[in-house]
DNA sequence: AACGGAACCTGAAAGC
DNA sequence: TGCTTTCAGGTTCCGT
């Protein structure tokens, strides 16, 4: 299956764009790569024996003429591995990623404007930033000091440039972490996320815990404060005096 | 169209 | 010491 498609073949380019990485052939083919939850590429030795939760291996050749051989480690499979020819669906559909492309305020605005989903929601949805899960909108919205259960549409002017503040200052902590743990382990830097039931490390009141679009939330119901949407009247319930 | 909830899996940690 | 429950860095499907 993978190997038949890949083998003997030369890879020409290796991109990531949100939580999916593209590998592309010389022939045009290209394996696309989800970590899911618990998915990991590791390198090991070409003998290595094969691991307890190792789903694929790419054996390969470097352009130093070593021998490397990538492992793919899933233990809970919810990672996925696809080859295909063109670009897959998921792949195109992907919004910008902070990283490769920036965040731009006003179209993140627009984005979140036409959503009614709750804020954190909208901000976890792939097409309207590549790459932001339930660490990053959680950690972004505690510095934005928003609570993540305001509808997407009902933020103030302003929010949304606090928003995008508190990711790249959550984005630049765990890029930060990812160094320090060196890829092994787990360094927690987080000021919410996994932290429900003890101090808000701004305020001092307990981290509460919600469950926000089947995901745990955690965020402070002192210090991020709740927006809503204003009542407009509209002509339906105004103006005509009932007889 | 958009929402909540369940399903997909395994493993670690907490609770009893 | 078990045995059970809960929770987990994500996505997709299904019913309302």
């Amino acid at each position: 299956m993978l190997g038949r498609a890949l083998a003997g073949k030369r890879v020409r380019d290796v991109i990531r764009r949100g939580k999916w990485l593209r590998i592309e052939l010389d022939d045009g083919a290209r394996l696309f790569s989800h970590l899911g939850m618990t998915g990991n590429w590791v390198q090991r030795d070409v003998d290595a024996p094969k691991e307890r939760s190792e789903r694929a291996r790419l054996d390969l050749v470097r352009t130093d003429g070593r021998r490397s051989s990538v492992r793919y480690l899933d233990s809970r499979r919810f990672g996925r591995l696809i080859v295909a020819n063109e670009d897959i669906a998921e792949w195109k559909k992907l919004g910008p990623d902070p990283l490769a492309d920036g965040i731009d305020v006003r179209s993140l605005e627009e984005a979140l404007g036409r959503r009614r989903r709750a804020v954190k929601d909208a901000l976890m949805d792939q097409s309207v930033l590549a790459g932001i899960g339930n660490i990053l909108a959680t950690e972004a919205l505690w510095q934005a000091r928003i609570d993540p259960r305001s509808r997407s549409d009902a933020l103030a002017p302003g929010d949304v440039g606090k928003i995008v503040r508190g990711l790249r200052w959550a984005i630049r902590k765990e890029l930060a972490a990812r160094d320090v743990a060196e890829s092994e382990g787990w360094v927690d830097v987080f000021s919410a996320y996994g932290h429900a039931g003890e101090p808000c490390p701004r305020c001092g009141s307990t981290l509460a815990r919600v469950v926000l679009a089947g995901r745990g939330t955690t965020f402070c119901k002192r210090c991020q404060v709740r927006r809503r949407v204003r009542a407009r009247a509209t002509e339906r319930h105004i103006g005509r005096p009932h007889p």
